[in-house]
DNA sequence: CTCGTCACG
DNA sequence: ACGTACGTGACGAGG
């Protein structure tokens, strides 16, 4: 006869260890100010109850949200105790949701308690002949003691587990098993309000049932006892029954014990990661990550094991391709040589993946000739209706446009849907993302450093394809729970077209002209650096921030007006103050203005312009920014200085591509304001725009309380900046500090402007309650951006947010609008058939080139459909220039 | 690779 | 009392 070891059933008290762990653990909130602390103790004493134990079944018994039986046996049961606080009660969701993807059933029974589930599990689990251990930090839990019963009680905080099984309960406690309800009825629980009986706590309540055994005992007894104790049981009789009957657990809770799902064993890796990555679990996730090789783990892993297979030739990528039924998904990676700009580079590696763990890969490279018919097949695609994934679309259409086909419609992105989910994040690299929501580790840098290995790299990107679908699963989860799928499908994805359109575009550059204004520029700057070390008295490195402040404000000994975090500053403002002082501030400020110009727009650009086609090629970054907005690096073709006329020179080298064409910019004028208007529902903001008032100037009329007309240059401009300091959330601080004024002149023109603006002024206010409530903000499309500082108690920190929080609505919201018009007059254009092409954006303005006999159908298309992007409760109004150069754009 | 500085919206 | 304007990217210097 075989002996049949005895399987080990834990049942775990799951509120009774939030509880613990809530209140044992300081109030850990993640980024987006999600409290988590108990879920953190909590799955803390999870895995190590996992580990020491190894439970063969393992189950979770909650409490329900509703009151119980004993509710009805006694009204005020439990009601002392204070309802969980909201901080606790957010995690209860959580917790559930980490025991669903450890496989963990949960057992939560209208009517009863967990303790009593406990209890009916234990003897039923019992009468099998199964090892039953009952995790609690309550010891009313002891009674459950029995043949084959032990309790887990944890002690002091969190981290200490003691064992009681009948002896060990005995020896600290001086009870049976059966003996705790006496026990606990007599002296009472004030967190359960459960009375006991006056006079009596835990050492006479001990004594008496070490005497007496139980409370009929005790009452056949009472006349032994002492007087007072003896008196008191007879008054409170009824009371202590009553509390017996309440710390009774039933044992006959109507429960069917699902054995199957009870037995411990494979859980979901990927979402139980994401919740740790979420929950910002760190160590908890790489604890889940160095056990994932364990049998009992399902996980996807690039290995050497992963199976994926090489193609070889042009007609085994068709033929895997016409195996594809329509709708059937297809992951797509690729890898290029480096270089600039990145999509003028070669292919060096292609990987398909056809599910978690299927897929291919290939060198597009070494079929020669027949290269094309890779991308031809890939296209032909289309026609199937596959759901393509990918990560980074704008890469797929500059891939496929390079090659002369156009690419299949997308049906996900993970980039930029890691991206809508938490903008603030930065890093949407694919290692990013499969570290953040997989938790793969993956070396970094190996394309640059060791040479290509077809061995190595190429299963490794076909894994990664494969882990696409992964990201797909937990990212369309969360994009759906915070309303983002428009925004991914309706603007981002169809943007990603726009923009690899316009990066190929290119901006073309008068290269001679660049070069010339660089010979002058350098010569001039020559000429500075001589009479700065000449009234210096030393030559020095003029672009050393260090060595010039030792110039300065030793050997010159003018006055440090600011100090850096690392030294003294010498930045414009303090040259302008020095200024006064010594004829060296004012030489240092042009300096730096040529030197600015030299390094930055000048040498800087001249080395990045393509020398074949007199273009430069920027990137639009559509991950990158924490509001929405794109930026543009490799060159920044988003910042070409316009402001002061020196710098502004440079903007004359930006030309249209050829002789019959020209370039056309449209900008919205004050987006940002007219959003606030809407935003707000100020009535004299949307009155002032509604009825086509110069903005500044009614600002002026209104904080100094006087009329139009009488508003003066100096007036304006001031209001102006008080404009602009209301997008930006900014104090009288911030205002003083821009308008060079008193703090207390400042003070005061902020709130003559919030008395007249009372609508802005109420926005505001109710914008940062708001992200208080919710911890983000969000767009007028739903952008969202998490700021869990917000809430912090650090002034700093949570004004920094306030002013985020005021801000990200307005400059985000400006971004989406100018996106929408982007997709609607990008479809014209191609449509169209347009030879006008977008160039670039710069956050409220679009800058085309057009052939002249274009322009007068596309002027005022390009601003109707920029006008009509949204409909806010102002309209929004679009100036529009064309011109030879970027300089020289008049007035169309 | 970070800091200070400065270009843009 | 706190000590800030919002959002970016690129450069040279100096670890």
């Amino acid at each position: 006869m075989v002996a049949l070891s005895k399987e080990n059933f834990v049942i775990i008290d799951g509120n009774s260890l939030l509880y613990r762990a809530f209140y044992a653990l300081p109030l850990l909130q993640n980024r987006r100010g999600e409290h988590t602390n108990a879920v953190y103790g909590f799955t803390n004493m999870l895995f190590k109850l996992i580990d020491e134990e190894k439970p063969d079944y393992l189950t979770v018994a909650f409490d329900p949200p509703k009151p119980t039986f004993r509710s009805r046996i006694d009204e005020s049961y439990k009601a002392q105790r204070e309802k969980a606080p909201p901080e606790l009660g957010e995690q209860i969701l959580r917790a559930h949701q980490i025991l669903q993807a450890m496989g963990i059933p949960v057992y939560e029974i209208e009517d009863f308690e967990a303790d009593d589930v406990i209890g009916t599990l234990a003897d039923r689990v019992a009468e099998k002949g199964h090892q039953v251990t009952v995790v609690s930090g309550d010891a009313d839990l002891l009674q459950v003691i029995g043949a084959g019963v032990t309790v887990l009680l944890t002690k002091k905080g969190i981290t200490k587990m003691e064992r009681y099984d009948q002896k060990r309960l005995k020896e600290d406690y001086g009870l049976e098993p059966w003996q705790v309800i006496d026990y606990k009825a007599l002296k009472g629980d004030s967190s359960d309000n459960i009375p006991g009986v006056p006079g009596i706590g835990e050492k006479t309540a001990r004594r008496l049932i070490e005497d007496y055994e139980n409370l009929e005992n005790i009452y056949h007894n009472i006349d032994n006892l002492k007087k007072k104790t003896g008196a008191n049981l007879l008054e409170y009789r009824d009371q202590l029954y009553t509390g017996r009957e309440l710390v009774t657990l039933r044992r006959d809770v109507p429960l069917e014990i699902d054995w199957q799902q009870c037995r411990y064993g494979d859980f979901d890796y990927d979402s139980l990661l994401a919740h740790f990555n979420e929950l910002e679990f760190k160590n908890l996730a790489n604890k889940l990550r160095s056990s994932a090789s364990d049998q009992n783990i399902v996980t996807t892993k690039i290995d050497s094991s992963y199976r994926a297979e090489q193609v070889e030739s042009p007609e085994q990528l068709k033929a895997i391709l016409d195996s594809l039924k329509a709708g059937a998904d297809l992951a797509l990676l690729f890898e290029r040589e480096v270089g600039r700009p990145a999509w003028q580079q070669p292919i060096r590696l292609l990987a398909l993946a056809l599910n978690e763990s299927k897929s291919y890969y290939l060198e597009p490279g070494s079929f020669k000739d027949r290269e094309s018919e890779i991308w031809e097949s890939l296209a032909a695609c289309e026609e199937k209706d596959l759901n393509i994934l990918v990560h980074n679309l704008k890469q797929y259409y500059h891939l496929f446009a390079e090659k002369g086909f156009s690419f299949p419609e997308c049906a996900f992105d993970t980039e930029l849907a890691a991206y809508l989910t938490d903008p603030a994040r930065g890093g949407y690299d694919l290692p990013a993302l499969l570290q953040f929501y997989l938790g793969l580790e993956i070396e970094a840098g190996g394309a640059k450093k060791e040479a290509f290995q077809l061995e190595r790299r190429g299963p490794e990107l076909a894994a990664r394809a494969g882990l696409l679908f992964n990201l797909r699963d937990l990212l369309q989860q969360e994009l759906s729970e915070q309303g983002l799928v428009d925004l991914l499908y309706d603007l981002e994805m169809p943007l990603a077209a726009v923009l690899s359109r316009m990066e190929r575009r290119g901006m073309t550059v008068d290269l001679d002209y660049l070069r010339d204004l660089s010979a002058e520029i350098g010569r001039r700057l020559v000429e500075l650096e001589e009479k700065i070390h000449s009234l210096a008295g030393e030559e020095f490195n003029l672009n050393s921030p260090q060595q010039l402040s030792s110039i300065l404000f030793d050997k010159l000994q003018l006055p440090a007006i600011r100090k850096t975090k690392t030294g003294r500053s010498t930045d414009a403002r303090v040259l302008e103050e020095l200024a006064y002082q010594h004829e060296i501030a004012a030489l240092l400020l042009h300096y730096r203005q040529l030197s600015k110009l030299q390094g930055t727009y000048l040498s800087g650009l001249i080395d990045l312009v393509d020398e074949d086609e007199k273009k430069l090629y920027t990137n639009f970054n559509q991950t990158v920014t924490a509001t929405g907005r794109l930026s543009s690096s490799d060159p920044n073709l988003q910042n070409i200085p316009v402001r002061l006329e020196e710098g502004r020179r440079i903007r004359k080298a930006f030309i249209a591509s050829g002789h019959q064409k020209t370039l056309f910019a449209a900008d919205y004028s004050q987006v940002e304001l007219r959003i606030l208007a809407h935003l707000s529902q100020d009535p004299i903001l949307i009155e002032a725009f509604k009825t086509g008032q110069d903005i500044h100037l009614r600002t002026a009329s209104e904080v100094n309380n006087t009329p139009l007309e009488e508003v003066t240059p100096v007036m304006r401009e001031k209001a102006k900046a008080v404009n602009f300091g209301i997008i930006y959330g900014s104090s009288d601080y911030g205002l003083a500090q821009n308008l060079k004024i008193s703090r207390a002149e400042a003070k005061s023109y902020m709130d003559s402007y919030f008395e007249r603006y009372s609508g802005v002024k109420k926005y505001m206010e109710e914008i940062i309650e708001q992200a208080r409530e919710l911890g983000y903000v969000t767009t007028i499309y739903n952008r969202r951006r998490y700021l869990p500082e917000i809430r912090s108690s650090n002034f700093n920190q949570r004004s920094f947010a306030e002013r985020m929080a005021l801000n990200t609505p307005i400059q985000g919201s400006a971004a989406d609008i100018i996106k929408v018009a982007m997709l609607k007059i990008d479809r014209i254009i191609s449509e169209g058939g347009f030879k006008a092409a977008m160039l670039l954006q710069i956050h409220d303005e679009l800058l085309f080139e057009i052939e002249e006999d274009e322009l007068n159908f596309f002027a005022p298309m390009v601003q109707r459909e920029m006008e009509q992007a949204y409909n806010l409760s102002v309209p929004l109004k679009v100036d529009l220039k064309w011109g030879a150069s970027w300089e020289e754009l008049k007035q169309y």
